[in-house]
DNA sequence: CTTTGTGCAAAGCCTTTGCACTCGC
DNA sequence: GCGAGTGCAAAGGCTTTGCACAAAG
């Protein structure tokens, strides 16, 4: 996602408005790593601006969608995770905290796929599912628990 | 997934119930390469028998998955999609009309990619978004029509 | 006979939408 | 001033859940 600034200039160029609220979310959202949800922005920007809408958050969030600037990621079971980060890159998704991190691919020397004929992609998408390490080491304590814990 | 009478050896170890509701959900998913939602599979199933309900349906569908014998991809505003297939394949997701296909990776040599330290991943999936045959052709049509469609 | 599965309907979560008012342009 | 944006609340898909009865093991 582009600077707030740069922002402004799109929206303008599209006939949207600026306002208040939709300037707060370029703000929340700008170098945010988080993937947050709808509801998590809500959250941060009823902090700064009390009285802000779901409804306002949920139309900026897909106005930035449709313009390319953000990206939306969903999971089975959860709600849309939003990326501002949209260069090339791809995700880790921990199955049991729900996390997702940034992966990016350094280099990539030779694929070969098949089942692909006629099909016109765009984009190319690496989702790695597993336990992030905190709830690796969480699961495995409760397979080995430490000595004063297992049954004699 | 495997065949509906190994399903129900597995349902059996499981303390699971096998009744003919579950049997027909088996028989329709067993080699079924369509990618269907929880909605759909009830609507094939209604015809077999009708009365089965969409509860029933969920019902079973978690279980296999959580049995790993199915698998749940999701993708922006559209219901769960189920796949049959659990071996190690892709996808290829078409964005105007929502076709589902399996895409399968032959070679793969040389890849490096950070971001990932620390974390312990199970799976990797790779999906390719962008247009199905039938819709990249409509979407060439629109923006190129044939002469006589053409204004003077 | 106990435990799970089923059908129905109601509730839940996430997201979108209708209406009237406000405000950027 | 016009049209888009906003807040509120209500509705909309998709999925899960409480209840009572039926059926599998």
């Amino acid at each position: 996602m582009r600077a707030p600034a740069e922002l402004t200039e799109a929206f303008r160029g599209q006939g949207l408005k600026l306002t208040p609220q939709r300037k707060l979310l370029f703000r929340l959202l700008h170098g945010n790593e988080t993937h947050p949800t709808a509801e998590s922005l809500f959250t941060s920007a009823s902090q700064q601006m009390p009285g802000i809408s779901l409804r306002t958050v949920y139309q900026t969030l897909n106005d930035l969608v449709a313009m390319g600037e953000l990206a939306a990621l969903s999971f089975p079971g959860g709600p849309t995770r939003f990326d501002a980060n949209v260069v090339d890159h791809h995700h880790a998704h921990c199955t049991a905290c729900g996390e997702l991190r940034d992966v990016y691919v350094d280099r990539l020397d030779g694929v070969a796929v098949h089942g692909l004929e006629g099909f016109h992609p765009l984009t190319a998408s690496i989702v790695f599912s597993g336990l992030c390490s905190a709830c690796a080491e969480r699961s495995a304590e409760i397979s080995n628990p430490t000595p004063k814990e297992q049954l004699p």
